[in-house]
DNA sequence: TAGCTATATAACCATATGGATATATGCTAC
DNA sequence: GTAGCATATATCCATATGGTTATATAGCTA
């Protein structure tokens, strides 16, 4: 797991890789549509999307001529769950809600 | 802001780093005490520390001889709004929570 | 002041990263 | 099967990163 992080953070850290996630947030996309916006040449998009790959955040499709992209949820849940362990630090309500939550019916509050 | 998620992402993508935050999770503590658990020399740890203060995860104290360090939540609460927007890709029950919270008086559901 | 403790900085090294250009591969269309 | 399009891979380069050892700095103690 924690090679898993190392992977993701390190991902995650270049600018260009977290603006190919948020164009993926919109649907999936080929490697032209998501080189598009960057001055970039074809093969550096193509490196950004194999380490995106590698750590789980994207997945490679297949369809006629092309390899479209698509966002890989779990990737980024896995930081969520990570961060999630400090939230007490910085959201003092945290603590509150927790409990109110955990007296809710129906809600599932794991 | 880009710049920071930056510097902070990839402040935590070395294993190393991440386990000296959670160490900071129980208290501030000395470069020495910070150090203990890793085969490392002391120099590559004042380097780490250096990452993650530049960062904005962790602040230096002053305290005799010695200079603790201190978690500084704000960059990890950074982390937690970037990846909240990706939430609802894997948390099916985000939408409805939302609204919940939303009706329920005197929480701040922001 | 001298020595000890805690930490920082300097210099160096090997490997990783992010970019480029050139070329290869795999489909599609003619 | 030849051409063209979409993408991947190879090679190369400059800079960044993470480690080391040696040394400097700052505060405490005798």
């Amino acid at each position: 797991m924690d090679d898993k992080l190392d992977a993701i953070f390190s991902a995650l850290a270049d600018p260009t890789r977290r603006a190919i996630l948020g164009r993926l947030a919109n649907g999936k996309a080929t490697v032209a549509e998501l080189a598009d916006p960057f001055e970039l040449s074809q093969p550096a998009i193509s490196k950004h999307l194999k380490v995106l790959e590698q750590a789980g955040l994207i997945r490679s499709g297949r369809e006629a001529n092309s390899r479209p992209r698509v966002l890989e949820p779990a990737a980024l849940k896995t930081v969520a769950d990570w961060v999630a362990d400090y939230r007490r630090f910085w959201d003092q309500s945290f603590d509150r809600l927790d409990d109110y939550l955990s007296k809710v019916q129906g809600y599932d509050n794991d």
